[in-house]
DNA sequence: TTGATTTTGAGACATTTGTCACTGGGGCAG
DNA sequence: CTGCCCCAGTGACAAATGTCTCAAAATCAA
């Protein structure tokens, strides 16, 4: 992203969102997005706020939450480059039902609710675009449940480890591994039991945790760990 | 629903799915459709099968829910009369991500995959009411997150009868009060965990329970547990 | 009604997990 | 360099919750 920002339709084009727009289309998106820039840890939008736009990343990645009173939260999801977000409450017209907050210095396009709804007014396309978008939401969502209310904390890590970890040549691995604050937000769980989870698992040569990156060493163990609730003993 | 039944638009049109479809829509419709009848206890679809129908409930209900190999499961969400689901395989060519099972005896019509891709081609209004729906459950999926990761069984067994409870002349009750195993598998808890919850929220004075009755006596209390990790107690 | 099945309650107990209180390392701004 | 955060590891402890085992009620179909 250079420091000298300028908007227009190329940047647009690479969006899968807008990818099968008409020269026409992105003219007339044009007119009714704007660009902007937050630094680390700053909120974009919260939970219980009116809903007035949908917001495109650029670069940089935020974090969908909820909060609880007491300083706990819950990650629903991370949204990175060439993602959107926000665009729930333009659809039923309800109020922000979590919060978002930049993990890193972001650029973002705003596309505010009127110029959403008009883009979508009678595009068919893009109606099952964004269909098959809160689909794959939900399938997400419904596999979180699962991991909580059926996994206790040993197989909730694996199971995101195993989901998290990439193939680069031959080795299963985590790159940019989250702090383990963050992972345990991202799973319902507090910082020390992932601490300890993790030392647990790499001590049984299941995954190798360096500084910022951890290698999935043993698939196979890992998975099984990551569908049972009470690690292995059970009896009948 | 009679004994003796009979497939006609008049059925379909007072399904909200169908209900702006025109005459020639619904007399497509009919032409893909099929009726079906299931006892109580019956899986209808099994995760991991291929997606090739959505189903629509005429009467009863039906449970969607994940199971591990223990015997355990979650209840992702229980769909009555008017409603329908199985639809988000259709939506993105992939396999069932959870089971279907009937709560009672079931009427149900089977819109088949081919029939429902017709239908919805080129029909931007029903793809409107589609992803009102999923926008819809999909807050309620964050919200059971949200329940699980941040509050305790007092506030989920709180928080389930709060939302379960209807407003009959100026008292809030829950009829057909689903077995304590049931609300336990809706919340990710134990059954017996729940016994106690519910004796204790009793003894408290905030509900009543009666065979298949709940009163929801103060409603306030009711929420402030609902929104708390651990009970009252704890140190700045 | 009877008998079978489901639902519920209760107590004892084991486990899991969160919380607290430290400690130490590493990066970074001043 | 120094001080200040942020991140991580650890052990002691307490709280929350699941599990097991009985047994009693309630429900429902024959």
């Amino acid at each position: 992203m250079p420091a000298q920002f300028t908007l227009n339709p190329q940047i647009l084009k690479g969006v899968p969102l807008f990818s099968l727009f008409s020269d026409a289309q992105l003219a007339q998106l044009l007119t009714c997005v704007q660009h902007r820039s937050y630094p680390r840890n700053a909120f974009i939008l919260r939970a219980g706020e009116e809903t007035d736009a949908l917001y495109l990343v650029l670069s940089g990645r935020v974090k969908v939450l909820i909060p609880d009173e007491e300083g706990h939260e819950v990650i629903l999801s991370i949204i990175g480059p060439q993602e959107y977000f926000g665009e729930m409450g333009l659809l039923d017209d309800q109020s922000r039902s979590a919060s978002v907050e930049t993990l890193e210095s972001c650029e973002m396009l705003r596309l505010s609710k009127a110029g959403f709804t008009n883009i979508l007014k009678d595009n068919f396309e893009l109606a099952m675009l964004i269909i098959r978008n809160l689909v794959k939401r939900l399938r997400e969502a419904d596999r979180k449940i699962e991991s909580l209310a059926l996994i206790d904390v040993y197989g909730r890590v694996a199971r995101l480890l195993i989901d998290m970890a990439k193939n680069q040549e031959g080795k299963w691995v985590v790159e940019h591994a989250p702090p383990k604050q963050e992972i345990a937000r991202m799973i319902g769980a507090s910082r020390e039991m992932v601490s300890r989870v993790v030392k647990d698992l790499q001590g049984k040569g299941l995954i190798r945790a360096e500084k910022r990156r951890i290698y999935v060493l043993d698939k196979q163990s890992m998975q099984k760990r990551a569908s049972t609730r009470h690690g292995e003993r059970r009896h009948s």
